[in-house]
DNA sequence: GAATAATGAGAAAGCGTTTTCTCAGAGCGT
DNA sequence: ACGCTCTGAGAAAACGCTTTCTCATTATTC
C-alpha cells in the first residue's frame, strides 16, 4: 500500500465528490474532452478552482506512460558550452511544455552509463552532450537509451546527430594567422577523451598537408584558464608567433598568462579561441575566435527530440548527422606576424 | 485504462513470472528487505539481471509519494551566478541521489508562479532562486510550494533563506576605493526587479551616511556586458574616477569599452565588479571584486532542502536567513586615484 | 409511438510499484 | 502428538490518474 502523507493532496477524488460527479468525468473536464454536459463541467471547474486542485503529474505519468521531461547528461556542468547547451535546450523545450533534468557526470566516464541510464527512465528522452564512453559502449547503450540526441558525438546506433565541424573550424583559424603572416603556430590542445579535441586534430593533419611550409607545434593542453595561464612558458619556448588554443576559457587564460609577462597581444603573439563564448567580445584585446551557434545547437536538440517523441518518420528528419559550421570571428587578438619574431 | 506501449518494457511482473514468484517478492529483493530467504532472492536476482530488469521510477515515485527530484526555479540560465547556483545544487544533490528538473522563467516575472508550482507538483522540493515576484505573491504561494528554499530572497512565510550579504559587500568595494583616495563614485546599477540591486542600494545608502564627504552618483544600468559596454559615456560624464559595476558582467562591459576609448584602468579610471566570477581573474586588468562563495550557496541549498525533506526538526537549522558574505578580492582594475582626475 | 441512433456519464481496468494483510507451513516446547 | 509462535511469501489494496467499456437517457426517424 502507499504512503498515506501527513497532510493528503487533494485529488481528483475530492473534485468529483464535491461536483457530484465520477472520478471519470473529472478527469475527461480537466482534459477537455468535449463529451462532457457544459453544465456539468461548469461544475466540475467550478469544484476544482474552490478546491484548488492541481491535477498530481506523478499519477498522469504513469497513466499516460510519459513524463514530459527529456534528460540530458553533461560531462561537467561548469563548462559554458554546456551550459549553454542546455540552455538553448531548456528553453526551446519548455516551448513545448517539456522540463529538462539534469545529469551531470562530472568527467567520469564510468558512471556515465549508468547515470543515463538512470535519467532515461525518469524521462521520455535523452541527449547525450558529448558524452567521454568509448563507441562500444555508447553503442551498446544506445537501444536502451531511445529516444536519443548525440552532441559531438555519433554511433553506428540509429539516433539524431549533431556535430560541430570542429576540424573545419580551427583551419579556418590557422588559414587566418598564415595569412597574416605568421609561420610559426602552435596548438594547445584540449582533453585527451574529448571528441572535440580529436576532430580539431584531424582538421590540423589536413591543415599541414596544405601548408608543408609552416611549423605548426603541438602542445599539451586542456579545456580551462588555468590551463591556458600556465601554458605561457611553453608557449614562449615553442617559439609561436600564432597561438590556437582549445577553446575560448583556455584563450582566456593564456591572454591573462601574456599581459602578466609583459607580452603584447596581438603586436608580439597572436590568439585565436574557439566557441565564441559571449566573453570572448569583451576580453582584452577582443578575442579573434570560430563562433559556434552553441545556443541554436540546444535548441536544434530539442527538435530532433520531439520528432522522435512524436515519431516523426525518420525520412523527414536527415539521416546523417547536421553539421554546424563554425564561423571565422576575427576581432583583435590576432595581428600580422611581428617583423622579428617572424625570423625566428 | 493507461496506455499500452509499442513495445512493453520489461516489469516486475515478468521477473516474478520468471522466477515463480509474486510480484511482491520481487519487490522486496530489490528493495534489500531480508524477510525473503536466500535461495528465493539468489532466483530472483537471477531473474532480474537476465532479463534486464530496471524498476520504473514513476511506479515507484506514485507508490511511494516522492520522485528522488528537486526543482530549481531561476530567472535566467544565461546568467552566470545562477548556472553556478545550480550546478552546486546539482551536485550536491546528486551526492545524495536526487535530480535537479530546471524551470527558466526567462525573467517573466508573471510565469514565475505557474512555471514554480507545476515544478513543485513534479518533485519533492523547490529552490527558488532570486525570485522576481512581489512579496504578497511569494507569501501566498509559498505554503503551495513548500518544502521550499529561498535563495536571495526573505519571506514572512516559513522557509529556509540563503542571502548574500550583497550591501556588505558594495560598502567594502566603496571603502576599498575610497581608501585608494577616490573622491567620486559612480554605482552602475541592475535590474529594477532584482532584490540584490536593492540591497546594494542599501548598502550605498549606509556607505553615503558614513562618508558625507563623497560624491556617488547612481547610473542607470543592467545585469550584462552590453549594459556595461554602452554605460563608457555616462561613466564619463559622471567624472567619477572609481566605478562599482552591479556584477563582474557589467564590469567587463566596462572595461572592453574604457580600454577601446584608450581609457586605462586602473591609472585613469578603477573599476570593481561583484561575484568573482571565474573569468574575473582572467580580464585585462585582473578584476577587483566582491567574491561570493556561489557554488556554496547551491550546495548549502540542497543540505537546507534535504533537512526539510528528511523532516528534521526546525531548530537544528537556523530560524532566520543564512548570509553569506562577500569577500574582497582586490586585484589590478583599481588603484590609486590619479592626480589630475581627483581634482575635477 | 416504437425502434434506432446519438449522447453523456459512471464503473472499472490499467499504468508499475510498495506495503499491509493474511495465511500456509516450519520449528519448538511440553 | 498437539498447539503455540515465528518465518516467509502470496493476495490484494493503495498511490492518482486516463480511458475503454458499458449502459442509461434523450433525441431522431419512419
Amino acid at each position: 500500500m502507499g504512503r498515506r502523507a501527513t497532510t493528503r493532496r487533494i485529488g481528483i477524488a475530492d473534485v468529483a465528490l464535491k461536483a457530484g460527479v465520477s472520478h471519470a468525468t473529472v478527469s475527461r473536464v480537466m482534459n477537455g474532452n468535449f463529451t462532457v454536459d457544459a453544465t456539468i463541467a461548469a461544475r466540475v471547474r467550478a469544484a476544482a478552482t474552490e478546491l484548488n486542485y492541481q491535477p498530481n503529474p506523478v499519477g498522469r505519468s504513469l497513466a499516460l506512460g510519459k513524463t514530459d521531461t527529456i534528460g540530458i547528461v553533461v560531462p561537467d556542468l561548469s563548462n559554458p558550452t554546456f551550459q549553454a547547451i542546455l540552455r538553448g535546450l531548456s528553453m526551446a523545450a519548455a516551448q513545448d511544455g517539456y522540463r529538462v533534468l539534469i545529469a551531470d557526470s562530472s568527467e567520469v566516464s564510468s558512471e556515465e552509463a549508468i547515470l543515463a541510464g538512470e535519467a532515461r527512465r525518469r524521462c521520455d528522452g535523452l541527449v547525450l552532450c558529448a558524452p567521454r564512453m568509448s563507441d562500444a559502449e555508447l553503442e551498446e547503450l544506445a537501444p536502451s537509451l531511445q529516444p536519443m540526441v548525440l552532441i559531438n558525438r555519433t554511433t553506428d546506433a540509429h539516433a539524431p546527430s549533431l556535430m560541430v565541424d570542429y576540424g573545419q573550424g580551427i583551419q579556418e583559424l590557422a588559414e587566418h594567422l598564415v595569412g597574416l603572416g605568421h609561420t610559426r603556430l602552435a596548438f594547445l590542445a584540449g582533453p585527451e577523451r574529448s571528441a572535440s579535441n580529436g576532430l580539431r586534430l584531424l582538421g590540423l593533419e589536413k591543415f599541414k598537408a596544405g601548408h608543408p611550409e609552416i611549423d605548426l607545434q603541438m602542445l599539451e593542453g586542456g579545456s580551462n584558464f588555468e590551463v591556458g595561464h600556465q601554458s605561457v612558458d611553453a608557449v614562449l619556448a615553442s617559439g609561436a608567433t600564432g597561438v590556437l588554443a582549445f577553446n575560448d576559457l583556455v584563450a582566456m587564460g593564456l591572454l591573462s598568462g601574456l599581459h602578466e609577462r609583459g607580452i603584447r597581444v596581438p603586436e608580439d603573439i597572436s590568439v585565436t579561441g574557439f566557441d565564441d563564448i559571449p566573453f570572448a567580445r569583451y576580453t582584452t584585446p577582443t578575442l579573434t575566435t570560430a563562433a559556434v551557434p552553441i545556443t541554436e545547437l540546444g535548441q536544434q536538440a530539442w527538435h530532433r527530440m520531439r520528432d522522435l517523441i512524436r515519431n516523426v518518420p525518420s525520412d523527414a528528419a536527415p539521416e546523417g548527422p547536421t553539421v554546424f559550421q563554425p564561423r571565422l570571428e576575427g576581432r583583435s587578438s590576432t595581428g600580422p606576424a611581428s617583423a622579428e619574431r617572424r625570423g625566428g
